[in-house]
DNA sequence: CTGAAAGCGCTTACAG
DNA sequence: CTGAAAGCGCTTACAG
């Protein structure tokens, strides 16, 4: 069997109350008692279980993290920044990584037996039905990259803004014919950045053709049947502008099969500025969007939730997206 | 305050050993009795608390992850890997992600806490202590592209054999020259890479000279720095083999900057076949790795232990790694 | 098939 | 500053 505080306290010769106030470190105990305490616990190799004391504090000092089932580093720079913030408060992070589309509720399980303090959900369209019941079992929620309502605190890039600047610089290149390749429907920054596009156009009196408009779902691949589809058209469009770098990279390709070049006969651009943007030929111009920052703050404003039993403030937190210009768009 | 086992056997009019007992679906059970369980349990929300039966199952039905902290495709597919068969199996994933280099052992106090039934390590070079120490709370552990002695099981890829591989290919293409871009030496796999390539390089006679190793560690831009080393080099050499694919992109980077052509002038290989390998141009010749098999199988494994209370077989599994010619070698 | 009781390994008022 | 006791929410022999 494991050694126990009860272990511990017999070879110091306390009381298991004492041994628990040193592991604690937060009530007075004479020193004497807490060194003789510390031997004990050095020479068993003690260590708190953790199971037990979270049954009884109601921390399990855990943070669950639900993220899309995809293999990208934009998700996995939030990963990242999620796991820093955690770790540095010296939380665990517990991962789901949940599949687009299957809606079953399973997943969500473990978050709601108690098992974590908070959760963490990215890009993930979450039902209102199990939001509802993750708040029923007091476990805080902090969404990143979506948005439900003013209720829930959220922490998103400037999907909107970034779809902006990046048209507006399209259109000093005086691309005229855009199309687009949009990301899933399921979240929402593909329709931000649609968004932005269409303002964009329509403020020097252009307009974005819905044939123009292809299905992607952010996946790699799916940036490729999309692109075909926009070259069976006629006129072609000027330039192409998909909801991410990945999809970008694929359209590349398929212009480059085409015989046709980038950005002579049709420019590109992206979404994100994942490392692969930098790689291909030409450099692909895109909008930078700060995921490490995002996920860090998400989950600092999750734990803190935690620490101070309130909402925090703000609810709303929106991070600046940042302009890259490489080659693909017509430049250099 | 939450709904416990206690609300529902009131409601239902039993003792909780039964609602335990229709919640488990172990023993036998009244149906009767079952139903009006089952309807207490719905009509209250009640979900069972993970940590109390965790306590005393002495099972926590999660299962720790120790990666380094990279953002690469090739550890993400891992982690994808892992986290399916994890989760197929009803457990949950508790990730630490270490930094390699500071060998701080706070990251893994969660695990010493008996807050997971089995820990998965990826190319993560834990001391012997920790490992003993894991041992000693009797809590298996599985490694994952590293070993550790005959005692611990390990799943990896076959690194020697893919290297050799991919050597042969390249000396097919006459080139003598070889120039190694070394990955991270805290773990083995950039070992058996370079291994393979001196053994292949051997058997047709050949070595290879230490100054044509620079020292990489595999991250994003250190293949940067390795390459302007080699072009330092007088005779330049003929094909650079690199760790892995990205410090393969870099190096290409670099030859490009430097006004000479991949492959006429210098030709590159990597290791991993990463997306980005197909994106770059030319697109990297590699050697393909099972990553997400990887993950999947030794998690299988580590649950196996968990379950059988007893070592698998066979305890070292060794993955084919497969040739994956592209541009970059010379081919086409 | 079912219930009463002990116990998992801790923390935390409550006394002293 | 320290200890005895209750309790966190479950499971599991043990009886019946």
């Amino acid at each position: 069997m494991s050694v126990t505080i009860f272990d511990v306290a017999e070879r110091a010769g306390v009381s298991i109350s004492t041994v628990s106030r040193v592991l604690n470190g937060r009530d007075r105990v004479n020193p004497d008692t807490a060194r003789r305490v510390q031997a004990a616990v050095d020479s068993l190799g003690f260590r708190q279980n953790a199971l037990a004391r979270a049954l009884v504090t109601r921390r399990s000092e855990m943070v669950g993290l639900i993220i899309p089932k995809v293999n990208d580093p934009f998700h996995f720079e939030i990963v990242r920044g999620v796991e820093d913030a955690v770790s540095l408060s010296n939380h665990s992070l517990l991962i789901v990584s949940q599949t687009r589309n299957d809606g079953e509720e399973r997943n969500l399980v473990p978050f709601q037996r108690g098992l974590v303090d908070a959760i963490i959900a990215v890009a993930v369209d979450l039902s209102r039905a199990e939001m509802a019941d993750l708040e029923k079992r007091n476990v805080p929620l902090v969404l990143v990259q979506q948005t439900e309502g003013e209720d829930i605190p959220s922490f998103v890039t400037d999907n909107y803004g970034g779809a902006c600047q990046l048209t507006e610089h399209l259109l000093d290149h005086g691309y005229q014919r855009f199309a687009y390749i949009s990301g899933s429907n399921l979240t929402c920054d593909s329709a931000e950045r649609l968004r932005g596009l269409r303002d964009s156009l329509a403020g020097r009196g252009l307009a974005l053709d819905d044939r123009y408009i292809a299905p992607g779902d952010y996946l790699r691949g799916s940036g490729y049947e999309a692109m075909q589809r926009l070259l069976a058209l006629d006129p072609l469009p000027d330039v192409v502008f998909a909801a991410n770098d990945q999809m970008a990279s694929d359209a590349l390709l398929v212009i480059n099969e085409y015989g046709l070049r980038v950005p002579e006969d049709i420019a590109i651009a992206g979404f994100d500025d994942v490392p692969l943007a930098s790689y291909i030929t030409p450099a692909l111009t895109t909008v930078h969007q700060p995921t490490y920052e995002l996920g860090f703050q998400a989950a600092q404003a999750a734990l803190n939730i935690v620490k101070e039993e309130k909402p925090i403030e703000p609810m709303h937190v929106v991070l600046p997206t940042r302009l890259v210009v490489r080659r693909s768009c017509g430049c250099h």
